[in-house]
DNA sequence: CTTTGCATGTCAGGACTTTGACATGAGTGA
DNA sequence: TCACTCATGTCAAAGTCCTGACATGCAAAG
């Protein structure tokens, strides 16, 4: 078994690009004065607008405790607004503001950037493979 | 654009298997007392050995401090061990001991399974062609 | 109607990780 | 020889994130 061997598992490279792409993220977005975990949060909202803390944090990979902050932190900014009494059940619906729209759409061109960068040796079709593939390891890691 | 779209990103895909990889390998090395970071620093020393603390923090994607104190609970459990001193520069080269060799395997072996439950749904070209991608991705962003 | 289950928001506490900084040792070029 | 650069280990402090827990509100089954 050579040094290598460790290295060259899929799982491995997993990591080392996630990381790298977080790295990259992490930078772009210092300049709009966001957090990659801001960043998904107000990605999601831009898709899809009346999310709960909870959706959101499901949409981007962290428990509710952690979005919770992220949300208090965007609100604070004005960037996102929540109302202060649930309409229904318990579930606070966040929209963007319009400051926050704005960002988004600045940060966003710099993202699409770095994920054109990473994918910047694949063509359209090898992309939508590489894509489909993905999700098909999440599922089958989650069943 | 629909609610779909930002999801639909080699980035967010990515994301979010290596989260339910993450999780996967949490809950299979709970059963040997080992976290995730902890596993990666035993496979680094297995494959090779007198690593220094900033190789191996290089190797698993994480700060210097980070590795340092995962290293001390490796060290505190008696599966590593680091002179005391260093032989040359200030590098403590680390090696595995005989009881971190046996957890390495054991470990190992459930951490192999989910890699492979993970990479069911590809033939070994496929499964060799994603890592080549994955890699040529990570140098993409790192330059 | 009641109860049971489920999802949400929230709080407290701790564990982990990072940023920033500093001193030490090796190698390099003037 | 000497200054300079670089990498390493380490410390302090802060931030981030998670685990565990609890109360509230809705929905479905009884």
């Amino acid at each position: 078994m050579t040094q290598e061997d460790a290295r060259r598992t899929v799982g491995y490279q997993l990591k080392r690009v996630q990381a790298a792409l977080r790295a990259a993220m992490d930078g772009a977005l210092r300049a709009h004065g966001l957090t990659t975990p801001q960043y998904v949060c107000l990605e999601l909202l831009g898709q899809q607008a009346r999310l709960s803390n909870a959706e959101l944090a499901r949409g981007a990979f962290v428990t509710r405790q952690s979005m919770n902050v992220v949300l208090h932190n965007l609100e604070e900014a004005g960037l996102v607004e929540r109302p202060s009494t649930a309409p229904t059940g318990r579930a606070l619906p966040t929209r963007l503001t319009a400051s926050g729209e704005r960002l988004l759409e600045a940060a966003r061109a710099d993202v699409m950037a770095i994920e054109r960068r990473m994918t910047s040796g694949l063509d359209r079709a090898q992309a939508q493979i590489l894509m489909t593939q993905l999700e098909h390891m999440s599922e089958l890691l989650s069943e």
